[in-house]
DNA sequence: AACTATTTATAAGA
DNA sequence: TTCTTATAAATAGTT
């Protein structure tokens, strides 16, 4: 725009074009301070060089200015003052959490007997029903962790009882033999003999634990 | 700058203010537009007039001039890649709410007689209690439901109690009508007479409906 | 909005 | 980059 004009149009002469851009550069950023002091106008104005070069300028901070840019051109970007979509989302999912909680709660209470009044009939046989199953539950599991305890105690018991008829068998036997002191030449028996050869022949039922009645479970 | 130089500062009449905000602000955007063009630079302009109007130009888009300036820039604004403190808040509620459900969850397993492993002897006696105690009330609140029908049918019973007394005595005095009729002259009675003065006194028992065994609760 | 005297911006050259 | 300088462009004040 001096000693000759030139045409608007890309410069492609690359040092040509740097010069330029920073003559031109320095003069628009000028014009843009004189029209903001001149007539109190708020500007902002962001340049970025063909290699990337960023240069800025505002009147008052480029943040106000770009502020209020976003809420003139509402539309682009999340509004902020309304919740962003995720955050609707979230609220979603809390809601039907907190419903779950709820729900989950009242039916607890109601498995724990509180809250009936709403119930009806059927609800009630239902519930007890349920009741019922898990309380026979709760006890065959109980009863599982005492079978061991329990078993043990047979076996013992077990031990006790062998152990006590080769003891009663012991005395029955030296009992006789002391008889058969005292009575010097009976030559009669009165003890049995064939339990000396197999003492457990006369145990046939095989399950004697069992009938110690034992007080398994409380309920 | 014609005629005479200007100093640059704030022009005090309104008019030629905003005469030469015009006049400048289309030079400005005449020298950006050039400058976008013969340096092939990238310019986001915005102008606010004093009275607020906007004025603005992009060499591209001014959306992406300003995304690429928010980058530059990103302390100042909220980072769109981190979740807001709002987000992060809502995260935090819906993992306590989702512990809550999945407590609950558990615990409802349990009252139904799942899961039952992983409890103690005194857990299960605990929950066995709990069970029992909710067996109760739930046959409570069934018998409440049951007592007006009940009673409805006791009142029913009793009446028909009654009538049945009637109806027996009537039939005896009948009976011993006839029989009196059919023996002629037998002046000895076979029925005890005591019956008809106060036909209520051979049912010592009060509560008769009681023993009906009607099926009351199945448990 | 148009005119125009003058200032300002800047292309080309150094 | 900066300076120079001729001249194009912008624009203050006027109409």
């Amino acid at each position: 725009m001096t000693r000759k004009k030139i045409q608007i149009k890309k410069i492609d002469n690359i040092a040509a074009r740097q010069v330029a851009f920073s003559k031109r550069r320095k003069g628009l950023f000028k014009k843009a301070k004189e029209l903001a002091i001149l007539c109190d106008a708020e500007i902002g104005l962001l340049v970025f060089s063909a290699s990337g070069k960023l240069f800025d300028y505002a009147s008052s901070s480029i943040q106000s200015i770009l502020e209020r840019h976003n809420s003139v051109n509402s539309e682009n970007l999340p509004n902020l003052n309304e919740p962003s979509v995720e955050l609707q989302l979230e609220s979603n999912i809390r809601a039907k959490l907190n419903e779950e909680v709820e729900k989950k709660t009242h039916e607890l209470r109601q498995m724990k007997g509180e809250e009936l009044q709403g119930l009806g009939m059927d609800e009630l046989k239902k519930l007890e029903k349920s009741l019922q199953g898990a309380l026979s539950r709760v006890a065959e599991i109980m009863d599982g962790r005492n079978t061991d305890l329990i078993s043990d105690i047979g076996r013992k018991v077990d031990l006790l009882i062998e152990e006590n008829k080769r003891l009663n068998q012991l005395e029955l036997e030296t009992m006789t033999e002391q008889m058969q002191n005292i009575q010097g030449n009976s030559s009669e028996s009165i003890v049995n003999n064939s339990t000396s050869s197999n003492p457990s022949q006369d145990y046939d039922s095989s399950d004697t634990s069992l009938k110690l009645g034992l007080p398994l479970l409380e309920y």
